[in-house]
DNA sequence: GTCTATACGTAGATAGAC
DNA sequence: GTCTATCTACGTATAGAC
């Protein structure tokens, strides 16, 4: 007995994202130019032909992995409801900060390296460069929100302080995940979280401690 | 008449500096694996062949690369004889943001791409781990130094502050050249400063307002 | 010292057998 | 649907002409 149309189109997305899995792994560990097709064939246990039954290139492959990672990172801002606005960037920077420390799939790895490459498919600059733009813009917002409610340094430019928290993780995200024992350790979310800090330091003389002292997790309202 | 020795020997020393020259804005635009011999002569504006005649393989122009870039980075730390050690930091952060700014050969940029890379020839993992332990314990150093000083935040371990400037640093210099207009801005060197900054924060209840009014630019004794 | 022509290997992509 | 064999393009590195 032949195996039914419905099996048949089970087995295909299955091993469609068995590879697109193998290929987050290995582009993530070498980038884009550096993954041979055959490295990620042998990384879903198949053979080197058969990802080209499911893809049409090399490129097609690595596009709908840095979809995923962006559709990975978008989500990681978007989730969290009942939270303050602080509580939620919090909230991200812990989870991006763990996938680090697990040495496991960092998304922002693969898009920064991507980024990074000289040559990238010219769609994919676009939905990188849309991609860097909104992740941008809702931590502005988000710190922006945060500064009303007194959990962050009011006086600073919300869009400054969106670039120094992104410069951080992405710096952050490009550990070599073979280089596991690196001289120096992964900073804690309270050092990163430094830079956002309320603080009554000796240059911003305009304010002298007013909201401070409610803390930097206190719930608004 | 022939040209003498000396001639010569110049002749030989200004091509490699050339070609040094050439490859490392390669490098910094493609990284090692998508950097093809004939893009570096090209750069250099001499024939692919004669770029063998002045080194081995990619890989030695790759090291000797590395190793100047690894040198640069020293050099901005080892200078400024004259200043406090939180001034030195602030020197050092400073001259790196600037070389970002002007879209220029960043030296951090060559060497982390080399560390994210898988293939890297195996001497060169050695020199670059080197590095980083050098790197990282000097700036731990310095930080621990402003400490004494006072103008940096005396309660927070200077190993973790190291490692998070040295994260934001890193993630600085992997902008992409040819992505000038970003979405959001390169951070000031002030913003920066933010992660180091001393302050009487909330969450910092040991120690009031003692030495936070010396200012964090202040000369010590 | 500099170039052009060429050998060799490797990786992307296709074709056809099972 | 899966594999192996093959074509083709390109990049490293070398050899030899000028």
């Amino acid at each position: 007995m032949p195996r039914s149309p419905k099996d048949n189109q089970e087995i295909r997305d299955a091993r469609r994202e068995e590879i697109l899995a193998a290929a987050a792994r290995v582009f993530a560990a070498k980038g884009l130019s550096q993954s041979k097709i055959s490295d990620i064939a042998a990384a879903a246990n198949l053979s080197h032909g058969l990802v080209y039954h499911y893809f049409d290139s090399k490129d097609s492959i690595f596009g709908a992995i840095v979809d995923q990672m962006i559709a990975k990172i978008d989500a990681d801002l978007a989730s969290d409801g009942e939270l303050t606005a602080y509580q939620r960037l919090v909230a991200g920077i812990e989870r991006s900060r763990d996938r680090v420390c697990a040495g496991g799939l960092e998304p922002g790895r693969v898009v920064a390296q991507a980024m990074m490459q000289g040559v990238i498919p010219d769609h994919l600059r676009g939905r990188i460069h849309e991609h860097f733009g909104r992740l941008h813009r809702r931590i502005a917002e988000r710190i922006e929100e945060a500064q009303r409610d007194g959990d962050i340094e009011p006086d600073a430019d919300p869009v400054e302080l969106a670039s120094a928290l992104v410069c951080l993780m992405r710096g952050l995200s490009m550990r070599a995940p073979d280089m596991p024992h690196l001289p120096f350790p992964i900073p804690r979310t309270d050092t990163i979280l430094r830079l956002l800090r309320p603080s009554s330091a000796p240059q911003d003389t305009r304010r002298a401690t007013p909201r401070a002292a409610r803390g930097p997790n206190a719930r608004r309202r």
